[in-house]
DNA sequence: GTAGAAAGCGAACGATCGTGCTATGAAAGG
DNA sequence: CCTTTCATAGCACGATCGTTCGCTTTCTAC
C-alpha cells in the first residue's frame, strides 16, 4: 500500500525519489540552457551530481522523457521568476510593462546559465518534430498570448488606443525581449536591456491614450517623439 | 611544381579537392542550420554525400575546422542572398528598407533548411568559448553594424531625423528580423513576415523626415499614426 | 610514360552516447 | 522482525562520436 506516501505528497512533503528527481532537473535545466537539450547528456549530468548513470536514468526511462521533464522544470522557474512577480502589478498597461520588465530582468540576472531557456530550446527544436518541440512551442505561444491578452485588457480599460493591433504589439514586445536575450548573450553587453526597455516604452507610449500617457511619463525619463539618443556607457 | 593549379585557381577553375570541399560545405550548412553545428556529424555528413568518413574528414582535419568552414560558407550564402541584392538599392533609407526586406525574404524562402543559420548558431555557441563563437559573434556584429551604418547615412542624406539614435534603431530592426525567423520556424506561420514588415515600416516612418515620408508612403498602404490592425489571413 | 602529389577509401582506435539487466541498499508496512 | 517496495549502483550492450593510419586510386608535371 502506498497510502502514506500519497498523503505526504498531498502535504507537499516529497518522497525521497521526488526530491532527487527535482535536484536532477535543477542541474539539468542549467546545463541544457547552455549546451542545449541535445547536448545535455545523461552521463555528464550524473557526473555533475555524483550519481550513477543508471540510477539517474531510472527516474525518467528515456532521454526524451528527461527532456520533457526539463522543459517542465524550466517552465516552473519561468513562472516563479517572471510571471508571478509581474502578476502582482495591477492589470492593464502597468502589468504589461511589468511583464516586460520582469522578463528582461530575469534574462539579466542569468536565471539560466546559458540565457533564456525557451529561446534556446525553441530554436534547437524548431525543425525536430516530436513531443519536446510541441511542448516548447505551446509554452512559447502561451507567453506571447499572455502579452497580447494584457494589451487587450488595457484596451478595455481605456489605457490603450482601441485601434492598436494587439497581436502586432505583442509581436514587437516579444521581439525586443528576444533580441535583448540574444544580444546580451552573444556580445556579453548589458546595454541590450537599456535598448530593449527603450523600445518597450516607445511601443507602449505610441499606443497609449492621452490620459495614461501622463502616468507612464512619470515612471521614466521624458522622451521626445523620435527615438532618443542614449549615452553610451561603454559596457564591454 | 604546382604552377598550373595556381593559375587555374586564379582563373576561378577549382581543383578537384576544392570542388568537393565546396559540395561538402553546401550540404553541411543545411544540416547545421537544422541540427546545429554540434549536431552536424561527420559520419552523417559523409553518408549524405556518399563519401567515406575519413575522406571527408581529410578536408578539414578537425571538427572545429569543419565548423569554421561551415560558418564561412553560410556567410557567403548570406552575402549572396541578402547583402548583395540589398546593396543594389540606392543608399539611404531605401537601402535600409531593402536590407530588411531581403533579410525577411531570405528567411521566408527557407534558404537554410532550419531557419536563419546565424541566429541558430549564435544561440548554440553563445556560452561555448572558442573560435567558432568568436567568428559567429563577429559576423552578427557586422550585420548589426551594417544596419546602423545605413541609418546613419540616411541621416546625412537628410532622410532620417538627426535626433534618432541609430544604434537603437538598428537594435529594433534587428529584433524584428530575429523575431520573424523565430516565429516562422517555431509556429510555421508566415504571418510573422507581415508583422515584422509592419514593424519595420513603423520604425522607419517614425524617424523619417517629412519630405521622405511621402516617398515611403507611396511604396506601401497608408497607415495611421497608431499601429493598424492587420486582417488575419489565418495561415496554417 | 612515368614519378610524385593529391584525393579518397576501409578498417580500426578509444571515448561516449542511450539503454538494458541484475544486485544491493534503504525505507516502509504489516 | 520480516517482507515488500523503492532508489540507486555496477556492469555490459550496441551504436556512434571524432580521429588516425595505411593503402589504393586519380590526377598532374615533366
Amino acid at each position: 500500500m502506498k497510502a502514506v506516501s500519497e498523503i505526504r505528497k498531498q502535504q507537499g512533503r516529497e518522497s525521497r525519489g521526488a526530491k532527487t528527481r527535482d535536484e536532477i532537473l535543477q542541474a539539468a535545466v542549467h546545463i541544457a540552457s547552455a549546451e542545449g537539450l541535445q547536448g545535455l547528456t545523461i552521463g555528464g549530468l550524473a557526473d555533475e551530481l555524483n550519481m550513477s548513470k543508471s540510477g539517474l536514468f531510472a527516474h525518467f526511462g528515456s532521454k526524451e522523457e528527461l527532456q520533457l521533464a526539463v522543459v517542465g522544470k524550466a517552465r516552473d522557474i519561468f513562472v516563479r521568476e517572471v510571471v508571478e512577480p509581474a502578476y502582482k502589478s495591477e492589470r492593464g498597461l502597468v502589468r504589461l510593462l511589468a511583464m516586460m520588465d520582469c522578463w528582461l530582468d530575469y534574462v539579466g540576472r542569468n536565471v539560466f546559465r546559458g540565457g533564456c531557456f525557451f529561446m534556446a530550446s525553441a530554436i534547437e527544436f524548431d525543425s525536430r518534430p516530436g513531443q519536446v518541440r510541441d511542448l516548447i512551442a505551446g509554452l512559447s505561444r502561451s507567453w506571447l498570448d499572455a502579452l497580447e491578452n494584457e494589451a487587450r485588457h488595457a484596451q478595455t480599460l481605456g489605457q490603450l488606443d482601441k485601434r492598436v493591433d494587439t497581436a502586432q504589439l505583442a509581436f514587437e514586445l516579444h521581439a525586443l525581449g528576444h533580441e535583448a536575450n540574444w544580444y546580451y548573450n552573444i556580445f556579453q553587453d548589458k546595454r541590450a536591456f537599456d535598448q530593449a526597455r527603450t523600445g518597450v516604452l516607445d511601443r507602449l507610449r505610441q499606443g497609449a491614450t492621452p490620459n495614461l500617457l501622463r502616468s507612464l511619463g512619470e515612471r521614466t525619463a521624458s522622451r521626445q517623439t523620435t527615438t532618443r539618443k542614449t549615452k553610451r556607457k561603454g559596457q564591454r
